[in-house]
DNA sequence: TATTGACTTTACACTGTGTAAATTGACACC
DNA sequence: GGTGTCAATTTACACAGTGTAAAGTCAATA
């Protein structure tokens, strides 16, 4: 499945994601990932140009691992608009949880970071495509709202399903992901859909 | 009625916060906020312990000079819940793009530093008093969506009313305030209150 | 045996924050 | 007029973390 299978680059990744996730919000340090790892810090500059990318090169190897793209095939597999909407919302609303760590690392970073930016930008371009997808069989199906014209329902789906929206939820609020899912999957309906 | 008026302290606080507004992003550095002040490096640690204080008090500023107390105590002067919730929607909604990039640094802050994390919870908490107090005149009114409990209305509207959403509207998706204006009107309404 | 490749070790340049201390200049009090 | 004080300046340095550079080790391989 995976792409490249350098032993070493493998652990690099493993050892980032891994240190992410345990010390969430504790940006690792290039020493840290490298001990971790059982690798010297320079080793880590023969695999990856430097920190940015290799955080970069870790998101991607989650959605690899995770398989990304297999689980948002079945919210396009959905007949009707309103099923893939419930689709779409419950598979990327469950994905959150499993990358944030990661995720949130790189949205701190695209703040100053050229780089970042652009591979979060994409990202998240990726992902509102998916919304813009179950936008339009909405529309097709008739039941989109009518006071939203199709850029803005894809506008408020994206912002409702993005990471920080999550985030304040999960972490700010002290939502289950469970809580959050069904609230989700009730709001998304209830705004983007004619009543 | 600012509480200090050191000349030299206040000149610098005008030089982050100008920095910050018209560089939003890039984080402006303590020789930066120097130069702009027209004064040494060094003389900013004579007035500010450290570059967190130096923006925390560059947001307590702002807050001075907008009056934030005034113009939330608006909000408070409403009648009936839903002229509250309007009220406390359009105040803060329309507060937001003032303070953006200041508050954005200290947004991005708060991942790595204990001190802006304090400091921008304690801003958000008194933000959340607004919210809460509106919901709370929403369901003293009986107007209160039946399938949400207090604690989640409040939720919801600190979320629909949180800097990202603002952000993840206006800057990512390129909304004009006017329309994240109506929008957020319309929406607070559409799920918090009942039909 | 020589070569290659992956990794280590050591060292250093660079940026930015924060500390420290000696110096200057103005104003204020007696 | 002399003295003290206060704000700010100048210079210097410690420290952390990223990234570069180069020489050395070690095993596999041809």
């Amino acid at each position: 499945m995976s792409i490249e299978k350098n032993p070493t680059r493998i652990r690099i990744l493993k050892a980032a994601w891994n240190l992410l996730d345990s010390n969430p919000g504790v940006a690792a340090r290039m020493s840290d990932i490298a001990k971790k790892a059982g690798v010297s810090r320079q080793a880590l500059y023969l695999h990856f140009p430097n920190r940015t990318e290799l955080f970069i090169a870790t998101t991607r190897y989650q959605d690899e691992q995770f398989g990304v793209d297999d689980m948002l095939a079945e919210s396009r597999a959905a007949e009707t608009g309103l099923d893939r909407l419930d689709a779409f919302v419950r598979a990327w609303g469950g994905y959150i949880p499993k990358i944030f760590a990661v995720a949130k690392t790189l949205m701190v970073m695209k703040e100053t970071d050229e780089d970042a930016a652009k591979a979060w930008a994409q990202r998240m371009g990726d992902m509102r495509e998916g919304c813009a997808a179950a936008i339009v069989a909405l529309e097709r199906d008739g039941v989109l709202a009518k006071r939203l014209t199709p850029k803005e329902a894809t506008d408020l789906l994206w912002t409702l399903l993005s990471i920080p929206t999550w985030e304040h939820l999960t972490q700010e609020c002290g939502w289950s992901q469970e809580s959050y899912a069904r609230h989700l999957h009730h709001l998304s309906k209830q705004v983007l859909t004619a009543s």
